[in-house]
DNA sequence: GCTCCTATTTAGGTATGCCTAAATGGCTGC
DNA sequence: GCAGCCATTTAGGCATACCTAAATAGGAGC
């Protein structure tokens, strides 16, 4: 079985996919500005590429003027194959050569329009096939299926309530650095003890600890939970 | 001591720099033709890119029409640089994801253009600081400068001679592959036992086996050996 | 020293992907 | 229902790095 006959696709493309596929997780479909902020490019650039995308012989996206882009098929098959690119190499860079959480990301967005098939299959294989990366994104498997997971932003929480951190924002390497320094992480039992109010700070017990810890409103935008499952009925 | 402000090599750059090297280590100035060769493009775009590269404000090459290029100290050392990168990364691939030596060559020849310098070093620690990638090519130490060793063609040995193989050519997978199977590969020790008239295969004798190996003329030519030296005087 | 031949350069063009400035159109508020 | 604002698109450019075809120049051979 050969692989299909892809005619090459640049890297601005695959990063436009990419774009586009976050953006429309985030809600939605997405804007040329929205897309334009994330790439750091004018939007006037964009929309010449949003056009290019949608008249390839079988398009990457579906574009109508002033109504922003949504994937195709072939588009979201494409994103989530540099997408595993990109978490698979972060879990490789931080397990296996001894990154640190905050020093994966970079590394990652140029390593992954640059390996093959073939290093994506030995890295996948040397980590046993993992489910998250260090951030604990989910990692698209090689059929282009999602790890499902229940999953709820911090500030959503009620209050009382316990779960586990699902994942954070990987984007900035000193908010990494702050969470690292505060044990909030992947894997880690939280229970929410208080919310202050007027968007104030969430007062939070990390993993059973005696002090309670202060997350400021903002930062828990970049925090995802699993609250914890009801108890199953008697 | 940060690193210098280099503002930004493209990968075309890298792998012109890189060919003319590697031409020169052949013998001589690098012309506009080998160049265009070597890159498989055609040799009127070669001359444009070595005007650019002579132009750049500290210079690359030194170039003079009709006259082919020669590094500067500073193109020496960005071409050094990137066969370090490609040759850590094809023992990597070798020694840690499995890779066979045939393999290596083209996944190398994206990734030299996407690592950083802490990939690099990663690797390099995580293989020991290797002095050879797996067709023996010598790799470039940090600070430029090679491992020297005592080398000469295959076809320059003499008859009744022993040597050592040292490297072999890593363009054709395909000759690599032959190569296996012959057991001709770096450290396999060889002594030539006859050499056919006419430009004949050379008869050697691998590894003290019984059999006599014939190697073809023209693949000798992708071969080189380490000479045993001569024994010390009583 | 001149003639060719060939390597090399020049001329002119293409694709990609970005930019700024100017035009436009969708929508919100009144 | 329209005024205006702001997002978006259009227009026109630029840099990089390739191409083909045509002009030229270096040097080998006589
Ligand atoms: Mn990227
Ligand atoms: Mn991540
Ligand atoms: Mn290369
Ligand atoms: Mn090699």
């Amino acid at each position: 079985m050969t692989t299909a006959p892809q005619p090459t696709v640049t890297e601005a493309v695959d990063d436009y996919l990419k774009a586009i596929f976050e953006l429309a997780e985030e809600g939605g479909r997405a804007s040329t500005a929205s897309i334009a902020r994330k790439l750091e490019i004018a939007p006037a650039s964009v929309t010449g590429m949003l056009r290019k995308l949608a008249e390839q012989d079988p398009p990457w996206i579906a574009y109508e003027k002033h109504r922003g882009a949504v994937l195709t098929d072939r588009g979201r098959q494409r994103a989530l194959e540099i997408i595993r690119h990109h978490r698979l190499i972060e879990s490789y860079l931080h397990h296996t050569l001894g990154y640190s959480w905050d020093e994966v990301h970079d590394e990652a967005e140029k390593l992954e329009h640059a390996i093959s098939e073939q290093f994506e299959e030995r890295i996948a294989e040397a980590l046993g096939d993992p489910q998250s990366d260090p951030h604990g994104h989910p990692i698209p498997r090689k059929d282009g299926s999602m790890p499902e997971r229940n999953e709820i932003g911090m500030l959503e929480l009620e209050v009382g309530a316990g779960a586990l951190i699902s994942r954070v924002s990987d984007r900035d390497p000193e908010l990494l650095r702050y969470f690292s320094r505060l044990g909030v992480r992947p894997g880690v039992r939280l229970e929410l003890v208080e919310r202050s109010p007027f968007d104030g700070p969430l007062l939070v017990r990390l993993d059973g600890a005696t002090e309670l810890t202060a997350l400021g409103n903002k930062i828990c935008r970049e925090i995802h939970v699993s609250p914890d499952g009801p108890t199953e009925e008697p």
